[in-house]
DNA sequence: TTAATTTCGGATAAAAGAGTCTTTAATTCT
DNA sequence: AGAATTAAAGACTCTTTTATCCGAAATTAA
């Protein structure tokens, strides 16, 4: 088990690859994919689920590709997460026990729901610009 | 995606039940199995992951069936969770970017990496007999 | 307008996870 | 010793995720 499923990391190191690159122009899944060792169909299906939200922007044809939606500063990890995987990573209890929650909660109750929201708000606060700026710190890809 | 697999839930959730039977007998898998909706055949073969690592312990024919392998103050979440899902969970980083790690870490490394390690001392520290002891606060099913 | 390119959309295939079934081995009770 | 019970082990099926394939639609360039 991880975390984040396959799609959900392939759509987050694409994220960061637009970002990374300089241009405003489309670049097309085919190239990313190689870039980046990612099933190029595959990709391009993940990629729609990044268009319908806005968080990216395609266009088909000779000059196409997909581009960021918007500025890079606007995108968080959380944004692409949720779009991708879901809220459930950041709702869901780990236990999932019969007669759970805020109502009934277990011991642990309250050190996990801080955590899971510890984990949301990192993720919210971490913008794709973020990761860019400081990408002397490692090969974002 | 979910943080733990469903067998390692159901580990979880067997090894909380167990936990809270009062006598020292074994306990029919099948009745575990029905009492937590859990299906047996599936339940058996999760179990037979932890009786290898001593954390219960079985006994076939007909007084047999599963309990602790050894008593609850001595089992951490931590434990169960590793013997059924393994220690991905604790140790690989969530977005798996090329050439990362303690070396040349993303601006990321250092907040995922205390997260995680969070989640794993988390876990350790919270036994079974915990849950018990404050098992009123809901039901551990 | 035609040819080339590139995403979109749906169908299909492969792999992994979850669940089922059957046979065998160990244990207890009579 | 024999019957009943229960976990172990392995084969098998079902479902979800991951990956591939192909034709259609949109866009550019000539
Ligand atoms: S009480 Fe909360 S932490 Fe505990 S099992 Fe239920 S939802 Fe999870
Ligand atoms: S540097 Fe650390 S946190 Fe960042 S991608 Fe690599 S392993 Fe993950």
């Amino acid at each position: 088990m991880a975390l984040l499923s396959k799609s959900c990391l392939y759509g987050l190191r694409t994220a960061i690859y637009c970002a990374h690159q300089s241009g405003n122009g489309y670049i097309p899944i085919s190239e990313i994919a190689k870039e980046l060792e990612i099933p190029a169909d595959f990709l391009t299906k993940i990629l729609q689920k990044l268009t319908r939200k806005k968080i990216m922007s395609s266009l088909r044809g000779v000059k196409g590709g997909i581009k960021l939606g918007k500025s890079s500063e606007k995108i968080s990890l959380y944004d692409i997460v949720q779009a991708i995987d879901g809220e459930t990573i950041f709702r869901k209890c780990f236990l999932d026990l019969e007669g759970c929650g805020e109502e009934t909660p277990c011991p642990f109750h309250e050190s996990w729901k801080s955590y899971r929201t510890d984990l949301g708000n990192m993720l919210k606060n971490t913008s794709l610009s973020y990761l860019i700026e400081n990408r002397k710190y490692a090969r974002l890809k």
